[in-house]
DNA sequence: CATAATTTCTAGCAGTGCTAGAATCTGTGG
DNA sequence: CCACAGATTCTAGCACTGCTAGAAATTATG
């Protein structure tokens, strides 16, 4: 029995610096990528900054495209988190509208996290049961908002998350100049106020 | 005399040749994206396609970042022409439907053409003047459609924009199921109805 | 035809993702 | 404390990438 438990102290040990070295490789895939690029997140690279050779990020994720999903996932995570206290606790304006900022804000914020997140293209659809949940969680945030819409209201959830998606998307690869972002708010807040939508202004 | 215009004749031919190996590399780069993804689009791959070295296609575009933007390039032309065409002779139900449907097929029909040209960031803003004028020509078929809009049209045709090329990405990377497309477009084009926007229907 | 100019190719560099097999280190029995 | 078994980590290398200097071949001209 002792040794089983001493077993076990010494499994759970190991397992805590695995899942530190883990988060060691993320945070520093995502450091580089932000400051300079996917491009340059090289497995040679972050094996470096974590002071192992290559063959152990393998042994972590798979593939130098495991640990760009991995990032992707803690990204839509942290988004999902982000609309939600936009949702729950709206300051002024509609929940439509602090839920459009807090998701620019998120992607503008952290540019490189938002493209990985997106650019990839995960093998199974959206729809489907396999999707990670921290992608249907950030989904279900915008469901959210537009519950009373009745037999629409996911359709209508689809074409606000895709002008979301839009504006974030064409305002990192520079289409669209950074000035105007308020008004593009504005008019997408405007758009997407049907009645039935907390739209209740202070 | 007679010399110099001999010259000139070869200069053309030369110049002739040039361009057609130019547009050979072009489209040899499309269809092979569009069949196996953008990765399997090599320089040494291209260069055996076109039976020339790699050296000529660097000759030519300087790099393969510069083959990917000259296929841009051309796909903002022909998106431009088929967003003109839908807007010009609507069959049925709106400009803003009809505009909307034309540019949804043009991504849905060349995947690989549609993610090259918004994935890679070309380094001028778009509202510069130093802008592809094959790129404002596609936007300003866009604009057109919501010219009675005042002072707000162009953040109107922004968001429009924006809509579309959301729903074409997350189509594209298998967020949304392609099923519900219709629906996303009526729901889209029910929302960019105001007045003053031509929506005269049959 | 010989020479000059242009075009094209060969061969190679430095870097990438990835992996087989060697080396090392860790925990456990005596 | 030691020797062994198993897990862990590293070294060294493959096949590929984008890109380029200098050699070779082709083309046009006197």
């Amino acid at each position: 029995m002792a040794i089983k438990l001493a077993n076990s102290r010494i499994a759970e040990r190991k397992e805590r610096d695995r899942q530190a070295r883990r988060g060691q490789i993320i945070s520093a895939a995502r450091r580089i990528a932000e400051l300079e690029g996917w491009s340059n997140v090289t497995v040679r690279r972050l094996s470096d900054e974590i002071s192992y050779s290559q063959p152990v990020l393998y042994a972590h994720f798979g593939s130098r495209e495991g640990i760009l999903t991995a990032v992707a996932i803690e990204g839509f995570q942290e988004l999902g988190l982000a609309l939600e206290q936009a949702r729950k606790r709206v300051k002024r304006g509609s929940a439509v509208e602090s839920v459009a900022t807090g998701y620019l804000g998120f992607a503008a914020a952290s540019p490189a996290l938002y493209e990985v997140m997106f650019s990839l293209r995960l093998s199974v659809p959206f729809g489907e049961s396999a999707t990670p949940p921290e992608l249907r969680f950030a989904f279900s945030q915008i469901l959210e908002l537009f519950r009373g819409q009745g037999s629409k209201s996911e359709v209508v959830s689809e074409v606000f998350w895709a002008t979301l998606h839009g504006i974030a998307e064409l305002t990192r690869t520079r289409r669209f100049p950074p000035s105007r972002q308020k008004e593009r708010v504005r008019s997408l807040v405007e758009i997407f106020s049907f009645p039935g939508v907390e739209t209740a202004r202070v």
